[in-house]
DNA sequence: CCTTGACCCTCCAGTTACTGGAACGTGTAT
DNA sequence: ATACACGTTCCAGTAACTGGAGGGTCAAGG
């Protein structure tokens, strides 16, 4: 049983962001004092958490991640996402390809402005 | 002399960003009517904007681009922002593909867990 | 027993760059 | 006169936190 800030240095999210998970039911804490208010953390917690890391890793928002933490998904399953994913960045570079094409466009405007 | 309306459409930026730019000071109309409040935009205003939507492409945040903007920037000068940027880009997609190979890691904890 | 310091708690506000909507005024054409 | 597109302000909400105020808890040391 691990306090907040004890799990938070053991698997690198901060304290505000595992409270602030816990206020909107993405991932609790085993226990809670009902005393002091105390989050508690497990050992067993840390599957969850690396599916929900995992996933939002994935570039899923917060509430697709909930979605999908439901599902049981196989590793195949998120492989699969991955694969999706990649393509998904493969379009961003694409599109940061695109803007450089539109600052430059503008550059061009502004140096015809200039002279 | 364009109606905001007209002026959004010219330039591809919607009404609501106008009003919002304007809300914040970034980018103003040429006029406002001081009976009806409504905002009347020049053809002269163009190169400023331009010059913003430059900026902001360049993926500086709109205070970036606000001080930027009352700078006299050469257009070899935003060039080399381009440059510096691209740099940045780069980092990004190293930062992806960093991405890709913690959730790589990632499934492979899941898997282990799995069996 | 008391204090110090590191922890923990719950709100509340702010962040960025808008977007949506309500409620209402304006301008033009029929 | 009325319909309609367009304009206005203001309020609230978005995503995923982050910072801070104000206060409780716990173990160790004096």
């Amino acid at each position: 049983m691990l306090k907040i800030g004890e799990f938070s240095r053991l698997v690198g999210v901060p304290v505000k962001t595992l409270r602030y998970y816990d206020d909107i039911g993405l991932f609790k804490p085993d226990r809670v004092d009902p005393h002091t208010g105390y989050r508690f953390y497990a050992f067993v917690q840390l599957p969850r958490l690396n599916r929900l890391l995992a996933l939002k890793d994935l570039g899923l928002s917060l509430n697709q991640v909930a979605l999908l933490l439901e599902e049981t998904l196989s590793a195949d399953q998120l492989r699969g996402m991955l694969l999706l994913k990649q393509i998904e960045l493969e379009d961003l570079a694409t599109d940061i390809r695109e803007r450089i094409g539109r600052v430059e466009a503008r550059l061009n405007l502004i140096e015809m402005e200039d002279s």
